[in-house]
RNA sequence: GGGCGAUUAGCUCAGUUGGUUCAGAGCACCUCGUUUACACCGAGGGGGUCGGGAGUUCGAAUCUCUCAUCGCCCACCA
């Protein structure tokens, strides 16, 4: 037909989608069925969708639909987090834009914005999933700060704290003095900036005018001294450890210490502790058991503990207490300095190191737990080499608490009630009042006595029960004893701490208790079977794709463009597990130029449109009751016996690449093996001539391959296969691909393959003559072979040579035993073939080809021969492989016979 | 500084337990071709010393060591 015939997605993809929800396909109860269940990496609520999204769930979508395919119970479950410092920070700012402070609104109705925001917005990225195609049961879709989510969170918390797993303790944070807050690592930004180191002397306790340099930063911290370290190895200092300093100004004496921490190279080689206002200093000076002297306020201003500068601020005391040294005379230098300095991602200002009270996780149980696991193949790593990066993390010398307070309010609020210097942890406040009325035995206390922690736990504190929370786990355990564990969890390596170690040690903790120990012996404590990591998706300078860089291509405008099956098509093939991938814009700004990665996408919808053209060639075909002429006959039974055997290696092949989730693979497979043999090589075999009909046998055993072929690929490429099942044939209510059955890989017979391939070069090699020689695709051509017991026993499979004949467009393939005159000849496995033509042969150039045969043949055998005259090869490598070798050598000496026998013959 | 990974065709990447002349795919490129499903196409074709070096082995893109370049993660410079 015409070329506006080109299959179109937009229009076909939205339909059925809708058509999928209406049938309820999605959804997933539990019954006798096995369960095939997903738990999806909850997006942040605020998100949208990006290319890493893109990557994971179209993944998560092919591994749920072939289970579904498999008649599995498939139960993929969607969901969102609600990210508290992301999801925080957005609604501070929306807040302030309209002139509001976090602040001066309090606790209760910040959370009311905030939860109006994630349900104006919280919904996008789920949306745009469905663009995607995305097979979730939506019914279940789930959010980490729902109550019921939330409850578990505190019960566990409280669990754990009973346990003893939990305790608070001062830590090292990074305070933003203008915000008043803590910050978390990620949203404290370093960036070079000027500054000036100096050089401070410190007199001995004992022999004052004399004393040790040091160097530092930030001198007006010097009052809250509590040591000077050195390095031990250090021949300039090492007789020095022992003896007293003392801090200039206030006059108080402290130790040098001796600590290998200190570089011997930098600055003067003596560094200043200051244990409670530097993270280094704070872990040098709990090695040597050292004093914390606090003299900062919460403002960033000295407190009395400094004893001079008092209520000065920081960088006002900064500049004074240089003054001081200087009258004092133990300013030494000041030193121009380049260095990084941390600043507040919000209100810019230079973040405080700063000891607070945090609550922590011990992790020294959990993490062997979670190595465990993991070592023992409870949960199985792909790629496997992820494995080091988790043993890296989780072993015990690296190991560390988890700090899960966070001072935000946008989370679970921690259940700890103070009482006076009392701590009572509780799932309600009532609960915590009880516990404390009895503690203080005071009857009479009111909940107005205690005062609530006002910080909530750290997100990944509530996504670590994920795969237990989203079937309501710690209610009703009814749903988890079917879903649990999970079969597999598909997320970036770049979670793998946060999130994936976390679960597995989740799972372990309380999976039993939930449970019982009879199913837990039976299915395993783990979350999830499998851990399918996806590389990061990156821009063309290998950067993490990211809103700020603005470096992540619009995802809806490539489906727009492309489709979602192209889309999920380019994706895929460009993404082998756990290698990154490169994904740009569509377009290079600079070169102005379609980039490679949307050249996938174009692949993909191209592979569309090629079976939206096989699809009309099908359905153009006219159907005859009558049999057919025996030629045709023969020819399509070899076909379809052909195809069928073809069919059954790649299903089996495809078996293997799913078990290992080389899905890349897979799909390149299987795009292969529908445009090159079903449409290139199948088709064109039993495609009726012009104006032709078709036997109804063959036509029916076409469509059902075709069938087949979608159900494959549906998992893939969900719109185009359900559209084309549809156009195949009348479908009935609830007769849908997506539902329809995966079939089942069967044995096949090698030899066929062999020889249909063998076959196949024979028609490529008329091919190229023809073309070389300018002969007409549809002029008929004799074609003799030489007569060997090789081809012999090629072509007494009966249907090859008359396959050869329709394909490549011959009056006759004969036997010959001698070479034929006035031919143009070539070489296939091991047999000459000759075409009969009466054009004059270019002798000249008939032979510069034939010696260049000769050439590849002699250094075949060349290559073979030094092998297998190699002792050591034939008396070390296996028999089977000496065997091939001697078989290739007889090949090769052969072949070099008939070419000889060739170039003789031409050159007399 | 600690750890992980990469380097294969012009580009983006496969290459699973070492074994066929095993060096492969897609894109790009070249030639030919629009009467027959498809120019979003068909039939053909060219193109790589597998980053360098050494080693193990009968045999190395594949295993070991080393050097070089690049990337990522974690920790950090007083």
């Amino acid at each position: 037909m015409s070329s506006n015939n080109r299959y179109n997605p937009t229009e076909i993809e939205a339909r059925w989608y809708e058509h999928w929800m209406k049938h309820n396909y999605f959804d997933s109860t539990p019954d006798e069925r096995e369960p095939y269940s997903i738990v999806i990496p909850p997006p942040n609520v605020t998100g949208v969708l990006h290319m890493g999204h893109m990557l994971n769930n179209t993944i998560q979508d092919i591994l749920i639909r072939k289970a579904r395919l498999e008649g599995k119970n498939a139960c993929w479950v969607p969901g969102t987090d609600h990210a508290s410092i992301a999801t925080e920070a957005k609604v501070v700012k929306m807040l302030r834009e309209k002139g509001i402070k976090k602040g001066d609104i309090g606790r209760e109705a910040f959370l009311k914005h905030a939860f109006e925001w994630k349900d104006k917005y919280g919904g996008i990225i789920l949306d745009q999933l469905k663009r995607l195609g995305a097979s979730c049961d939506w019914k279940r879709t789930r959010f980490t700060m729902e109550d019921k989510l939330s409850k578990a969170v505190i019960k566990v918390f409280v669990d754990l704290y009973k346990k003893g797993k939990i305790y608070r303790r001062l830590r090292m944070t990074n305070w933003d003095p203008e915000a008043q807050t803590v910050l978390s690592n990620e949203e404290v930004i370093y960036k070079e900036e000027n500054a000036q180191l100096v050089h401070i002397r410190y007199d001995f306790e004992d022999s004052p005018g004399e004393g040790i340099v040091i160097a530092t930063q930030r001198p007006e911290t010097i009052m809250a001294d509590t040591a000077i370290a050195v390095n031990p190895e250090d021949e300039r200092f090492k007789d020095l450890i022992g003896r007293k300093v003392l801090i200039p100004l206030i006059n108080r004496a402290i130790p040098i210490i001796g600590d290998t921490y200190v570089d011997i190279e930098f600055g003067t080689g003596a560094l200043k502790i200051t244990p409670a206002h530097d993270p280094n200093d704070n872990e040098i000076g709990e090695r040597h058991n050292l004093e914390v002297i606090d003299i900062l306020n919460a403002d960033a201003t000295l407190n009395e503990k400094a004893r001079i500068l008092v209520g000065q601020d920081r960088f006002e005391a900064r500049k004074n207490i240089k003054k001081l040294l200087k009258e004092s005379g133990n300013l030494v230098e000041l030193e121009d300095y380049r260095t990084k300095i941390g600043r507040s991602e919000r209100t810019n200002s230079v973040v405080e190191p700063r000891l607070t009270l945090q609550w922590f996780l011990s992790m020294k149980d959990f993490a062997e737990t979670g190595l465990k696991a993991v070592k023992d193949k409870k949960v199985t790593f792909y790629p496997e080499h992820m494995w080091n990066m988790y043993y890296n993390w989780l072993n015990e010398d690296n190991i560390k608490d988890w700090c899960i307070s966070r001072q935000l309010w946008w989370g679970q609020r921690i259940p700890a009630w103070y009482y006076g210097e009392h701590i009572f942890v509780a799932e309600t406040a009532e609960e915590a009042l009880a516990q404390a009325r009895d503690k203080s035995a005071n009857p009479d206390l009111s909940l107005h006595d205690l005062k609530q922690d006002e910080d909530v736990v750290d997100t990944w504190f509530s996504s670590w029960l994920w795969p237990i929370t989203v079937f309501d786990g710690f209610e009703t355990q009814d749903e988890l004893k079917y879903y649990y564990p999970t079969n597999v969890l598909v997320t970036g390596w770049d979670i793998m701490f946060f999130w994936v170690a976390r679960m597995i040690m989740a799972g372990y903790e309380w999976s039993e208790e939930l449970l019982g120990t009879e199913l837990i012996q039976a299915k395993g404590r783990q979350p999830f079977h499998d851990v399918y990591f996806t590389g990061m998706v990156r821009d063309n300078r290998r950067r993490k794709m990211s809103k700020s860089l603005g470096n992540s291509p619009d995802a809806l405008s490539l489906i727009d463009a492309y489709g979602a099956d192209g889309v999920r098509f380019g994706m895929l093939s460009s993404a082998a597990a756990g290698n990154d991938i490169i994904f740009d814009a569509p377009f290079d700004a600079e070169t102005k130029q379609v980039r490679n990665e949307s050249k996938l996408c174009e692949q993909g919808l191209k592979f569309c449109n090629k079976m939206w053209q096989a699809l009309n060639a099908i359905k153009g075909w006219e159907v005859m009751d009558e049999p057919l002429n025996e030629d045709t006959a023969l020819i399509n039974a070899k076909a379809i016996e052909w195809f069928e055997n073809k069919l059954n290696e790649v299903l089996s092949q495809l078996e293997d690449k799913f078990q290992s989730y080389r899905l890349s693979d897979a799909l390149i497979t299987l795009y292969n093996f529908i445009w090159n043999d079903f449409c290139s090589t199948y088709i064109e075999i039993v495609k009726p001539p012009y104006k032709k009909p078709i036997d109804r046998a063959t036509l029916e055993q076409t469509i059902d391959f075709y069938e087949k072929l979608l159900t494959i690929l549906h998992p893939f490429m969900p719109f185009v296969t359900e559209e084309i099942w549809h156009q195949l044939r009348e479908r009935g209510e609830g007769e849908d691909c997506i539902v329809s059955t995966y079939p089942k890989a069967a044995a096949f017979d090698r030899e066929l393959l062999k020889n249909v391939e063998k076959i196949l070069d024979v028609v490529t090699k008329v091919r190229d003559i023809r073309a070389k020689n300018k002969i007409d695709k549809f002029e008929p051509l004799a074609l003799f072979v030489e007569e060997s017991d090789r081809s012999k026993a090629l072509y007494a499979m009966e249907g090859l040579e008359a396959i050869i004949r329709k394909l490549a467009v011959l009056s006759s393939l004969e036997f010959t035993e001698e070479e034929v005159a006035n031919s143009l000849s070539f070489l296939s496995t091991t047999e000459n073939y000759y075409i009969e033509v009466d054009v004059s042969v270019d002798v000249e150039a008939e032979l510069e080809r034939l010696e260049g045969e000769l050439a590849y043949a002699e250094g075949f055998v060349a290559s073979v021969n030094k092998k297998l005259s190699n002792e050591r090869f034939v008396n070390n490598a296996p028999t089977a492989v000496v065997e091939k070798e001697k078989a290739k050598l007889a090949d090769g000496q052969e072949k070099i016979k008939i070419l000889v026998e060739q170039i003789n013959k031409l050159k007399n």
